[in-house]
DNA sequence: TTATTAGTACAAGATGTATTGTACCATGCC
DNA sequence: GGCATGGTACAATACATCTTGTACTAATAA
């Protein structure tokens, strides 16, 4: 006989709405070396894979800072196939706080031309 | 006979050089709603005294704050009388990470008026 | 000199965070 | 099916952070 209990989806997860996004959350998950730099690379192609920082540290910490991302509103993600693709949720960041992401984003670029 | 022994001067503190400070700790001194208020308070009006946030939370836990905003590298105090006056390090800061606080500060402050 | 005031020092408790194990799930390939 | 792979769940640890108490210093005013 089939299951007929509704069960969630896998790999479908939670994501704080515009009025649970506050610059506090952004700021700090921003504060941590590994999540900027998984933030910057996004920035730079669209979309990246967690895969792409397991030179970085491990997938589980993984795990838990794209977590730490999602959770401040700052990225969205996709499920294709095992592979999960991770992308910035700009108009919405960009929306709410005007100019915040370009102009730290481009702070930190111009510090590291010295 | 006079105490010939050298102490130090009171009421003075350590400043990060330019090399310790890092993007990193900046937003997280920035990431707290208190300290946040501080500096958007500081940048508003050039210099501003502890004793302006009492409303906000204890005396000794604004010292904690302002400590956190020091060691970040964000702020420098001088002392008149009984008096503490903080101010940003604007220069260097504007120097470090070009358009960073301005940026940050105008994205917080247009995130408030809708 | 005594009292008052702005601020600090230090310890303690509660809470949050980063990281690492071990185990597990979901997908794709043989 | 069996296995490898990308990713998650959960517990445990170490460490940092926020906040409050109590006690203190430095400067002003009486």
């Amino acid at each position: 006989m089939q299951e007929t209990t509704t069960e969630a989806a896998p790999r479908t997860y939670w994501y704080p709405e515009r009025e649970d996004i506050t610059i506090y959350g952004i700021l700090a998950a921003l504060s941590d070396p590994t999540r900027l730099g998984i933030v910057r690379a996004i920035a730079a192609r669209e979309e990246c894979c967690p895969f792409d920082f397991l030179d970085v540290t491990s997938k589980q910490n993984l795990t838990h800072h794209f977590k730490v991302l999602r959770e401040s509103g700052l990225v969205q993600a996709r499920y294709e196939g095992r592979q999960k693709f991770v992308s910035l949720r700009r108009e919405l960041i960009d929306d709410m706080f005007p100019g915040l992401l370009d102009g730290l984003l481009n702070a930190v670029a111009a510090s590291e031309k010295r």
